[in-house]
DNA sequence: TATGAATGAGCCTTCATTCAT
DNA sequence: TATGAATGAAGGCTCATTCAT
């Protein structure tokens, strides 16, 4: 039941939002009382910080599997990394976006403990990005908002990606780092602002 | 009057969102009654609404100006696109915000327009990468996931890019269109996948 | 309107004890809705701590006014004060019952303020009690204990005292004024404990 | 176990009320579970009567055995039958306080039971006066008045009264008595309303 | 142009109680 | 004897909105 309710909450949560979803909402659509729901949660934030618990966890803990992976060179972490990400889309979506969009309704202490998480999470690939540079292997440059750019791209794919569509992930991950890696242009002549 | 809680409902609904943003908040905020507002905007969706129209017009009109201002070329107009949205930041960074997170509590109808004008920002961008693939400025690609990871970076920055920061906006954007261009590995050998 | 409120709050109140009566059985009462209620009132506690105010405010004023009037002398005071409390039954009796039973449920700010209040009209008694023994028209005693043994009296008349019975209020307070200075037996031979 | 629950029960009816104190408070206390509870009361109402019963019995059982007394005179038994209830302050303060708070939350047929045994008390110490006068060591007067008189004494002491206080419960009982029979005046001249 | 009073629907939460196990 | 899951009614409170002035 409790996990009935959490999948219940991701749902509509991520339809209508936190605020805009009532308790109501949810056990209506389950078929049982609002006592049951408070029987399994304290609170309705308390759901919603659940929520954001299990998405968070899950892809820290992909992530560092992929970076201690001993068989994976730097540009193969990169790629596994940005695909994981956008590979997570296909069963997390959902709780992706919340996790994007909803945190601000976290009270105080939950959402200083998911916000730790949350760079824990970024520190990680601006890490990878300067064991790059280290390396030899990327452009000396600013590593923080390399890495920036990079999860912006990355979240942003939450709002416009479709499992569905004609493009599968693998692909998108692929354009993505041939993007960050080598850029779009057709040689390296261009140097901006000249 | 009229401007002065729309400036208010902009900092109320970044701050707290629109949902948890009462109308009571607003006048309360100017010090003035409830009755005030409903003299300027018929519901509070309305009010929304005017927030989302007032950015994204603006946004599509300086958009326009770079694409027809016949002394740019191609790279010079993506910079300045790119340079465009960052330095947005500074005035209208609780707009943008607003513009991602809220645009659902919109009515079907107001939605729609919105959405329209939103999609013909995309299709400026991805329509401005063809003609530089055209052009044989950039390599043959997927020009529509590009501009997707493109905006994904520029309208990420509105969640982390301070203006008070150490780093200007306009290297900001210097660093995301040499990103773009030219990728940051140190050499163009690197394919992925291989 | 706001008076309305708390004339039926100070009825139900009294009735059926604060805890046990909703805002909704209030607003009810009035024929209004819930919304009027939170116009005038920012919660149900705030409601109880007005009718606390209005209740220890209001004794406090006519006990200063009392012991403050230069023709009366000590007895004329005693028996003015003991007097005002069994007539107050008649206009403010479900006031001073709510008093003495529902004081617990006022939040520990309210609590405090209104805790005060009660201090200073019990010290007030007291100190009257004081003024009488060192006049010497009182025997030597416990003035704190003989002060709350009055105040017992009193307090515990509105709990039985009825102003339609047959007994009127003016031969109550006579009754107890003669208890407290006479005593009831029949001559002053008694000691007890021996 | 049921015991458990009536002590339990009896802490926290005083401590917050009955109205405020919920079922789960009671067992959370125990550490047991609500059917636990249930399996011993049918309600929590019925938890609140046999606390009233238990009391109400103990002190008529206390009170009759001192009026049945045949070694005890009239002032003997007033002075034991205001001690009793002094006493009973260091056992049973708590059940005290919760019979002249909580009785209204008793359903009508519990009520009036209850209501039943507590006027036997009253009448029993009303009888007392009037044999007091009878016997003429009294002077003639309203026993009733006079009844409620003392009860109002030792009923208010449940809420000042400190077994852990510098005056010991059978000083205050002794000043209290003193103060019935002889009155707390120097002389006996005085008389009120001439 | 602006106010202040009022509405009514809805929201989060609590709680006494039931019942199969 | 005791538990744990579930119910459903009610409670305090918020809020967008209306309207006479």
């Amino acid at each position: 039941m409790k996990r009935k309710i959490m999948e219940t909450g991701i749902l509509l949560f991520d339809k209508n939002g936190f605020k805009s979803t009532s308790v109501q909402d949810i056990v209506q659509e389950l078929g049982v009382t609002k006592g049951t729901f408070y029987y399994y949660f304290s609170s309705k934030e308390e759901l919603l910080k659940e929520i954001h618990l299990l998405y968070i966890e899950s892809i820290i803990k992909q992530q560092e599997e992929i970076m201690n992976n001993p068989f994976y060179d730097f540009a193969k972490k990169l790629h596994e990394i940005i695909l994981m990400q956008i590979s997570t889309i296909r069963i997390e979506l959902r709780s992706a976006r919340i996790f994007t969009r909803e945190m601000r309704h976290l009270s105080r202490d939950n959402f200083l403990e998911i916000k730790e998480k949350r760079s824990a999470f970024r520190h990680n690939v601006q890490k990878l990005i300067e064991e790059g540079i280290t390396q030899g292997i990327l452009q000396k440059g600013r590593a923080d908002i390399i890495t920036m750019a990079i999860l912006g791209m990355t979240n942003w794919s939450y709002y416009w990606f479709s499992p569905e569509g004609e493009v599968p992930e693998e692909k998108v991950a692929d354009i993505f780092l041939d993007l960050i890696l080598n850029g779009i242009s057709n040689d390296s002549v261009y140097t901006p602002n000249i």
